[in-house]
DNA sequence: GACATACTTTAGAACTATTATAAACTTTAA
DNA sequence: TTAAAGTTTATAATAGTTCTAAAGTATGTC
């Protein structure tokens, strides 16, 4: 993704394009392949690669910002660590985990097909399906 | 569950019967369903319905003896409460989420059927798989 | 039943991830 | 260039959970 593209991209969901934000909007767009990140790991290589400093306030908020605007999605596991993963493939998707590294992986959603599931309870409706696939050595 | 069987259940879990480790487990074996429930939401119980003390350590601490001996399984949901579920049902099961309220309803593990499943990963394979169906209304 | 030992409970401190606050600073659009 | 609105920052606050060390309790033995 080019630096153009990114500064669209924060742009068209108002958010104005800060040092810090286009930072990690580089950081987070500028790759082939989505992955998954804590902010504890964004903000080791924020402090690593570059010279913009960051308060850990702001890379919560941004990465808030990002999730809010649809550019980063949250995987709703609670594994090991207790942290929160987020994850740059904001399709719908699966995720293999691995409890001793606490590694997350990616499951298209056309790799996983059901025969079967349950109706909802009551006037509920289904609103997604995640489905966690837990790996052993 | 009859009183002596809870004694026995814990006995033969190498936890001694104390009054509060008793108290808890008559709270969650004495019943015909199971059910879900958090650190804060079993305290809150206990300390309404019960006449003996508990700190928060003795309830962590009973609740984790409880899971190391099997009689309790923690769900891997970060939901957006950000505590800890854990469920009396301790066989493979599956689960509904209902982000409005926080609450988890279970979902037999043969009420779910794939179709189509992907290879782990290099040398890994699969411990178990857990499915979330969220729900809206 | 009394005793020693090992295990438990307890209150409070400590810890970790995260969110709130309010002042200083930046971006924006006019 | 300037005022308004948005953003970053350091720090404090919060929430859930774990740790600690002292006081209390269950257990097996006599």
């Amino acid at each position: 993704m080019k630096k153009t593209s990114i500064l669209n991209k924060l742009r068209s969901s108002g958010l104005r394009p800060t040092k810090q934000r286009v930072e990690i909007a580089k950081f987070l767009y500028s790759r082939d392949k989505t992955f998954h990140f804590t902010v504890e790991s964004l903000g080791k290589y924020l402090a690593k690669k570059t010279t913009t400093k960051f308060a850990l306030a702001t890379i919560y908020n941004t990465v808030h910002a990002f999730k809010k605007a649809g550019h980063l999605s949250e995987v709703h596991l609670r594994g090991k660590n207790n942290t929160t993963y987020f994850d740059t493939n904001i399709s719908n998707h699966h995720h293999f985990y691995d409890s001793q590294t606490s590694e997350l992986i990616d499951i298209n959603e056309n790799e996983i097909k059901f025969d079967k599931i349950p109706k909802s309870p009551n006037g509920k409706t289904i609103k997604n399906i995640e489905v966690i696939i837990n790996l052993k050595n």
